[in-house]
DNA sequence: CACGCCAACTGGTATGATCAGTTGACGTGT
DNA sequence: ACACGTCAACTGATCATACCAGTTGGCGTG
């Protein structure tokens, strides 16, 4: 019903405007960003938010700051990691970025099944446990936006079965990246949601030790799903096509 | 011969002195910051200094500040991105990570075969063009060092021509993690940098839009290496358990 | 024309004051 | 004894100002 208000700091707002234009491609590689004293003067804010924003943006890995020199934006492409993904999906207009959108189910695609695999060769009996508790709420529940949620909790606990920390890493990213579409994907993919038979194929596998079989599965329930995104991309880039072409 | 001598700012100093011990475990998710102006005294350094670290540090996701409250430390493994993967590959001592050197190979593993298949299914005649002048240069290079340089150019142009944007990103931060062990690599790897027959086949393969055959080659080949580096690594675990036996 | 100096930028550090949100102890009233 | 409101003492957030330190380019001297 109620949700908490959101607030961010001074140096968050620079920041994310500053992202903004970096991303967006009106500040683009090789420009210099303006001194931090002539920043804060455009921006209204106290040099030390700015500092904090430009901290946080070379931690990012989009500017280079050089003492004495003027602030470079850099390529992001070439330099910002993983992390960068949230940033990317969704433009300034609120549009779903489609390049982006398909990048990242294909990363998830291919990530998914070595998860799986990984998971059944190193899961320990304690995460085999837990993968059962989360089945038997799975089956429990018949709300899709509740199932949601506990299907995502099902690949956090086999990315952590799969003692992978990269794997673990990658994944991370991505969640956040899915986030932001969080009640879009409710809609998407309501019935793979609901087609626990997948998950407790992919976990009996897993407790059998038996790698190729969980990956298997994994990429067959993997597969579907990203044809059902990729498919909503089509019809989603047409629309905004369609749109552009209204206007 | 010279190298530029390094130089880093006292918030760069103290965001890697934090990050260190979230990263060593000797600062527990859970645990609480002391407060900045504790901080600051115990650093010796300015407040704008330690605020500057702890932007980074939430930037990072790897602790949440509050206003009004103390600063939380995260769960890294839960909350940090793909770009931690560089702080995590080495420890304190200077001794490599054996589990978090396995995921990364691991993650390079099973990208590769992917992204060199994407290659082949999105390459535009320019990243064609690039990728030949690469190969000439290749073929030129008798030295082992230099080629290393050349085989990690090859995958950025793979990389690139995937026109996968989640690919490129992942790839940054392991790029990233890698060059921290550069020297190493060209040790171990250096039978397979000069395999320059393995490049051109995938290549060709791209260039003829052939993807399975891309990959499969890109598999033959990444498997290779990573047994090489799975191999170095078992030694390398064992040396230290000898080590630490022996103390 | 080559060189070196220097002024005017740039970012980096320091200080101290004040605003703003959180917490817990303390006292009051029931 | 317990519920509640108050408030002091934390915490981080923001601000203003000064000064240190590295880079750059122009200007004058040789």
């Amino acid at each position: 019903m109620f949700e908490t208000v959101k607030k961010q700091s001074l140096s968050d707002e620079v920041f994310h405007q500053l992202r903004g234009r970096i991303l967006g491609d009106s500040l683009k590689a090789g420009d210099e960003l303006p001194s931090e004293r002539i920043l804060c003067e455009l921006l209204g804010v106290n040099r030390g938010a700015v500092r904090e924003a430009i901290k946080r943006l070379q931690q990012a890995g989009l500017v280079q700051v050089r003492h004495g020199g003027a602030t470079m934006v850099l390529d992001y492409r070439s330099s910002a990691g993983l992390e960068m993904l949230p940033g990317l999906l969704i433009n300034e207009a609120g549009e779903i970025q489609v390049d982006t959108a398909r990048s990242i189910i294909r990363m998830r695609q291919i990530l998914s099944p070595e998860i799986a695999r990984d998971a059944a060769l190193n899961a320990t009996p304690e995460a085999i446990k837990k993968l059962d508790s989360l089945l038997a709420t799975m089956r429990e529940q018949s709300d899709t936006a509740h199932l949601q949620f506990t299907v995502f909790e099902f690949w956090e606990l086999l990315v952590d079965a799969s003692n992978n920390i990269a794997f673990r890493l990658a994944l991370n990213s991505l969640r956040k990246t899915y986030s932001q579409i969080w009640e879009l994907l409710t809609q998407i993919l309501a019935d793979d949601f609901h087609d626990v038979t997948a998950f407790e194929q992919i976990a009996a596998a897993i407790k059998r030790g038996d790698a190729e079989r969980a990956s298997a599965i994994a990429r067959k329930h993997i597969d579907h799903s990203s044809a059902l995104m990729f498919a909503f991309l089509d019809s989603y880039q047409a629309s905004l096509d369609q749109n552009q072409q209204e206007a």
